[in-house]
DNA sequence: TTACCTGCAAACCGTTTGCCGGGAT
DNA sequence: ATCCCGGCAAACGGTTTGCAGGTAA
């Protein structure tokens, strides 16, 4: 892939952040550096970038995809009634490990087949079971 | 809710396959059997189905939406290669209890935040496994 | 030089909405 | 009689694409 300014900015953006922004709020934040970056550039290199691995794209029921740019293995937690994202970081390699096999014998699916990093978990959260009330 | 014909045919429609329907493919269904059906109201009384729990909505990134009648608690695994919706059943109440537990270990979040049914996660289906050679 | 990339605007496409007439209660 | 619901078509919103000019290799 050839260089570009353009997507280099936009990595960096995605890589300094934690809010797992969407594309629109990349946007915003590119042009403050480059003022005549267009909309369709940010699209086509977030994806360029979902492709190459460099990033991941999370995309959940009645929102915009949005992204995330931590590399480190780990999961997420949407909350089903207010769709706050919430990053999941596993404790430990060997419980990672222990999920993934016990995935495997519950569903009945082969352990090669199995991907847990980055899959999307449903909850709700702690504000949502309060408000409940 | 008030009683609608449209809606009882496409709950029978979702309720009886199990190939995880797009909109379109339940409008298609629906058109054979009441030919004046339109594809709003195809997706209004899903949105309402959904909205009182008697079908699952399906949403994964590069596809529209599907949905699932199937009421037992399942989950699903989607290949992130070729997108294909595989079902999950559970081989039993234990494992999932289990799983449950262990994933609130891991990654350290309190029981009454997790739902598991319905979750969608990742894997290579073992066609897209053998055809990467 | 020659691809590949960008910015712009228009197109796209799945989905939702406004309107008004019709059917359920 | 009421008012929710359906059909139609237009709108919507996020995302992609075609094009012509620019930039990395």
């Amino acid at each position: 892939m050839k260089y570009s300014k353009q997507r280099d900015l936009i990595l960096s953006i995605v890589r300094n952040t934690t809010i797992h922004p969407s594309a629109e709020w990349v946007y915003e934040q590119a042009k403050k550096e480059m003022p005549s970056i267009g909309i369709a550039t940010v699209y086509r290199n977030l994806n360029a970038l979902v492709g190459s691995g460099e990033i991941e794209r999370i995309t959940a029921a009645g929102h915009v995809d949005r992204f995330d740019g931590q590399v480190s293995e780990h999961c997420h937690m949407q909350c089903v009634r207010c769709g706050k994202l919430i990053d999941l970081y596993p404790d430990s390699e060997e419980n990672m490990e222990r999920l993934r096999e016990l995935i495997c014998e519950t569903f009945g699916v082969e352990d090669k087949n199995v991907r847990i990093s980055r899959t999307l978990l449903r909850g709700v959260c702690n504000k949502c079971i309060d408000s409940e009330n």
